[in-house]
This record gives C-alpha cells, sequence and structure tokens, in this order.
DNA sequence: CCAAATGTTTTCCC
DNA sequence: CGGGAAAACATTTG
C-alpha cells in the first residue's frame, strides 16, 4: 500500500470534504460492507482522521474505514491527490472502483462521487465503524520513549517489528527500509540487542525523515526510491553495492557498510 | 514467460 | 506463546 505517508495525503484531502452532506454511496461488496448502502445516506461527513494506514471518515450517523492494500488509492472531487502509485497500474478503470461516495451538491450537478476508492489488485478493505484498538503507535507518534516500549521483550528482526502494525502503525517496507538506512541499523537485527544509543537513532529517523517524504509526496520518495531498490545499486552514503535479503516475507534494501 | 511489486491474514510448523 | 515461512488474494510491470 499505500503506507501510511499516502493514507496521511488522502487523508488531508478527504478532510476539503467536511460539511457536505452524503446523498448515496455504492460498495464492491467483495471489499467493504453493504450495510453502508443505508446507514451513510442523509448524514453529514464531520471530520477525517487516520491511524497508521486506516484513513476513517466520520459523519453524524457512523464512520467508515480505507485501507489500501497494496494498489488502493482515492479520488476526491474527481481529483488523485496522488496520480500514479508505484508498482500498481497507471490506469483507472471503473472496473476496480470498490466505493463511491455522492454528496447532494454531487447528485445536484451530476458530477462523480466526492468520494472514489479505486483498487485493481481488490486487496483493499473498507470496513464500518473499524476497530483501531489493536494497532500500535501512530507513525508520527514515535518518540524514543514509546518505541522502545513498543518493542519491549520481543526478540524479532527490527525490520519485521516496523513492519507490525500491531507495534508500530503506518510504516510498510520502503518506509522501513529507509528509516533503517537513515539509522545505521541492518533490518535483520534482532530488538532486544538494540542499545538506547540504536533506538534513539531509529525513533529520530522515523520523526525526521517522514515529514520530509510527506511533503516530497510519500513512501517512494525517499533515498532508497524504488529505482534504486530495482537496480540494487550503490548505497548514496558510502558507495557499497545494495544488499538485499528477505526478512518477514517482504525484500529488504540495506547497504552492509554503514548498517550494522 | 517469469518474478516481483507500498499489504494483511491465515495456516502450518518448530 | 513467539516467530518464520508459505500461501492466498488479483493485476500489472520490469
Amino acid at each position: 500500500m499505500p503506507e501510511g505517508l499516502e493514507a496521511e495525503i488522502w487523508r488531508r484531502a478527504l478532510t476539503t470534504l467536511a460539511g457536505r452532506t452524503i446523498a448515496s454511496v455504492w460498495v464492491d461488496e467483495r471489499v467493504g460492507p453493504g450495510e453502508l448502502v443505508d446507514v451513510l445516506p442523509g448524514s453529514t461527513i464531520r471530520g477525517v482522521h487516520r491511524h497508521g494506514k486506516v484513513v476513517v471518515v466520520d459523519t453524524d450517523a457512523s464512520a467508515f474505514g480505507m485501507h489500501f492494500g497494496m494498489t488502493g488509492r482515492v479520488v476526491v472531487d474527481g481529483v488523485a491527490p496522488i496520480d500514479r502509485l508505484e508498482y500498481a497500474s497507471g490506469a483507472d478503470r471503473a472496473e476496480w472502483d470498490r466505493l463511491k461516495v455522492w454528496t447532494v451538491d454531487d447528485v445536484a450537478a451530476s458530477r462523480p462521487p466526492a468520494i472514489r476508492m479505486n483498487d485493481p489488485r481488490r486487496l483493499g478493505r473498507i470496513s464500518i465503524e473499524p476497530d483501531l484498538g489493536h494497532l500500535g503507535i501512530d507513525i508520527f507518534d514515535v518518540r524514543a520513549a514509546s518505541l522502545r516500549d513498543a518493542l519491549a521483550g520481543r526478540r524479532l528482526p527490527v525490520k519485521a517489528a516496523l513492519l507490525d502494525q500491531h507495534l508500530v502503525a503506518g510504516l510498510g517496507n520502503l518506509c522501513a527500509d529507509e528509516v533503517l538506512w537513515w539509522s545505521g541499523l541492518a533490518p535483520q537485527r534482532p530488538v532486544d540487542t538494540l542499545e538506547p544509543a540504536e533506538l534513539r537513532a531509529l525513533a529520530g529517523a522515523i520523526r525526521r525523515r517522514l515529514p520530509v517524504m510527506l511533503r516530497r509526496g510519500g513512501s517512494t520518495t525517499g533515498t532508497l526510491d524504488p529505482d534504486l531498490r530495482r537496480r540494487a545499486g550503490p548505497c548514496p552514503r558510502d558507495g557499497t553495492t545494495l544488499e538485499r535479503s528477505r526478512i518477514a516475507g517482504r525484500t529488504a534494501m540495506w547497504c552492509p557498510a554503514h548498517q550494522r
């Protein structure tokens, strides 16, 4: 997916809909509850929040959540806040639409839906009143202390921990590799071997780098960008050829020289 | 043609 | 119970 950064970009775009009243809803029942069609019409959008990779739209009747899987995306008032997703199709076919929400002014003006979620691979999910209680600390709330608490008592590789949404919510494969690169930690390092200074470096990388990537447009804008990952090119810091390994079922790219 | 791709969940196994 | 590996989901891209 779309990682937490993309979810935040979409959350901000969706926030512009606050105050508008929903007229009608269509949902692909393979990925979301059909009851949304009955519950939402007549309600007004109050606001949009996000935890980790989940975006939640609050209305005065109910709230619904969107999770984007690997290839889900959102179009707001006909405009895609992120025009093209890496590792996904550049096309936007109507048959891939999974959720459409029209507001009363959309209907009056015969406009496209205010909210349209489109997802070719159909790995994303739409939920009603989503339970976010099982998610870990949000990426923008990570501090050295909260990160230490989240990882306490664990022994798994640090990258596996960063990808586990129950521990830290919002990091995906790209952002996890990125913050490990910046903090000088090898992805396979067990979390119980991390020194306090290393934990601080990791929390610092999450705190400092994610806002930069968010400003640049998301999780593909890091130092280890998709092109460098594909080529397994030289480490931008020291020129060492990046190494590729498999951790927690995902491809990890890392520098064997400066990441220890 | 083949492998891999921003993700999660489940199941099987140690 | 913790953790890993693999499969499943579905489609496009390199």
